[in-house]
DNA sequence: AAGCTTTTGATTATTAGTATGCATAAACCG
DNA sequence: CGGTTTATGCATACTAATAATCAAAAGCTT
């Protein structure tokens, strides 16, 4: 039944697609294959127009290595990000490269059919502009900012809008990409994955936050995404005053706080770019509420990395882009607040690829279901000379 | 280099050894592989003593199947587990079962040389009992009460006392059990993979709380021990009294903090299980004391419900011992605490093998390095008859 | 240019795993 | 008690992977 292919052409993609052999040396030594097996292997991928060879590396001293990598551009993956009031759209080649991206102030409180509409049309005309059709769309990835039962693709509850409660994604999209891969995760998780994989050297265990409107935490612990029993990890909490009463740290320290207590003193403000807005033009009211809100968060973060001891902690989602106002508060809060032996050695740094984290993580998520190992195994083994005709 | 043998006994024995699959159907079923290789490697195992049959499973309409099962008594496993301020040390069979215990009020500040010494007396003792001999040890499961590197088997630092930074424990083992193999880890995860596999039906995500004199956690997270960047995951922080710097829960609300405050009342308390013994006197501080320590620990747990999500929480550690009075605290506080999603389906238990966690979980990590798949399909593979001659 | 090194290709014999079919074992059912 | 069903064993032909070897390619050094 479940026929894991072990000298499949699945795990020599996995090699070269994440970077850590991409040579046939390097992958003889990471597989431990008979050289004959590997160049067949080779080859399948390269018929399947899958790899592509990009030339030699440098010769250490006889014949030097050829260099093989994923053939970007033999397809397209669709990214769809949603986020709290905020969604983006993008279209990249199949190692995530974004090649193109649009964005609209909407929300899940618009509903599930209204949302995947407006997708669906930017990405048939980002299609046409970039001369591809719906058939080269090979694999989605979609975030949702609520819990999601990856195992099925069903959004759990409770999300942030009662509609989108046991919501199908699939549906959505199996009429206009019905040969299409799938994949949808929570928008943290999403964003997690793309700062582990694409931020620094690649982390095995970091913690991502997404500090928008809402706020929101997403774990990769030993280099894969930890989701917990269903779905609902990264839920923040509040430092409690006095062994009170929990509160989730959305309602204490978040954009939405921010954005009430300038709504209230006449400002306005609605998305979280406005409220950076206001902060990169110096309103002092903004910077002070920026930092409260930063404190309390890393407050919570130094408890998390004691917890979790993670090689770094990515500050990510709207806010973020205030920079140094609401970074440094969380900084100090984190060096202040964790024990030393925590912060030892931990990185805390912004996202990296800042707005565009989201969709680089979609993108990644309907990657690595595109190129799930024994999916391509499968598909090679059966002769295919395409990832197009992947009916698998 | 790698090699990893796919088709490799290793693999059978995991799924025999985990209960996931131990009839020849099952695991056919999961391994996908031909009933003829599978047929060679279970005889593989088979003259190599490692597994045995264990009769018929009932019939589902045709000629019952053959129930395959680890060998117990091919061999014994020695489990130490050292805490704060009591250590444990076991002798079982290759299936964890206890087979013979013994423990004392000695802990890390003794320093190594000395406990070590202590616990492989006591081992020759109990060997001696058993009518067996060093030879018949084959792997030694040892949890520590500090931040460990599992790759390398020494502790990290900072240990609970200074002797024990860099303390690598092979050393002390390798001249009476040289041939054994060895594995250490920090003493709550070893605990927590105890109830993870042995509590309840088997958990995949779950959080152990060890609340003796000191306090820890540990996670098992998606099937797996978490161990965190540098082996340092799980420590407790407390909650904040109105955003004020981050304490250690061990600070406030430990087995240590009790303790302190009955001492400073005149009482004769050493132990978590002198403050057992106290409770169940009904002494009426102790257990004010408890339960405010119950609560503390309760409301900081919440947030770590919300944050990983787990299917359980597991109470062990001494003053899991006073039962109801710790746990009902402990337990109003979580579900007060944390979100509905979160302790939906949320069990908190108190351990369910108790002060002998530590030990059968040690056993259990000795018997995973044991049976590690790899060092299992080389060894069956060059045709050996026993476990005992494994120099691999 | 000659010799060295590393990479890659190709050949052959060998070993390991699979598919298939047939036989047998051991339960159940009516 | 024969028929059915599931489990297991065995034989044969076939396919896949490996090991070992030779050869060629493509750089470097001297």
């Amino acid at each position: 039944m479940a026929q894991s292919l072990s000298t499949g052409s699945g795990v020599v993609l996995d090699l070269i697609r994440s970077g850590q052999a991409t040579t046939r040396s390097d992958l003889l030594e990471r597989l431990g294959w008979s050289r004959i097996t590997l160049a067949r292997r080779l080859e399948e991928l390269l018929n399947a127009s899958i790899i592509m060879s990009v030339g030699q590396l440098d010769s250490r001293g006889g014949r030097p290595p050829e260099k093989f990598a994923v053939k970007p551009d033999s397809g397209v993956l669709l990214a769809l990000d949603i986020g709290g009031s905020h969604s983006m759209v993008a279209i990249t080649d199949l190692v995530s490269t974004i090649l193109s991206v649009d964005q609209a102030d909407i929300g899940p409180s618009q509903g599930p059919a209204e949302i995947f509409e407006w997708a669906g049309q930017v990405f048939d005309h980002m299609l046409q502009r970039l001369g591809k059709t719906r058939d080269d769309v090979l694999a989605i990835g979609v975030g949702v900012p609520g819990p999601v039962d990856t195992a099925t693709g069903r959004l759990a509850s409770p999300q942030v809008d009662k509609q989108w409660d046991g919501v199908t994604v699939r549906d959505y999209f199996s009429s206009r990409y019905g040969h299409a891969v799938l994949a949808v995760d929570r928008d943290v998780n999403v964003m997690t994955l793309a700062e582990a994989r694409r931020g620094g050297v690649g982390y095995q265990d970091i913690v991502g936050v997404k500090a928008g409107i809402g706020i929101g935490l997403g774990f990769v612990l030993d280099g894969a995404v930890y989701r917990g029993a269903r779905g609902g990890a990264g839920d923040l909490s509040r430092p409690r005053i006095g062994g009170g009463r929990l509160q989730r740290l959305e309602t204490v320290a978040s954009g939405a706080v921010v954005r009430a207590e300038l709504v209230a003193r006449g400002y306005k403000v609605r998305t979280g770019a406005d409220i950076v807005e206001l902060a990169a033009s110096g309103d002092h009211r903004t910077l002070a509420l920026l930092e409260e809100t930063g404190t309390s968060l890393g407050q919570t973060l130094a408890d998390i990395v004691g917890l979790i001891n993670p090689e770094a902690v990515i500050i990510g989602g709207s806010l973020a882009a205030a920079g140094e106002p609401f970074l440094t508060p969380i900084r100090e809060a984190i060096y202040a607040g964790a024990r030393e032996f925590a912060t030892q050695d931990l990185v805390v740094e912004p996202s990296r690829l800042g707005a565009e984290a989201g969709l680089t993580g979609a993108s990644l998520l309907a990657q690595d279901a595109l190129f799930a190992p024994d999916r391509i195994s499968r598909l090679t083994h059966s002769g295919a000379t395409s990832l197009a005709l992947a009916s698998v």
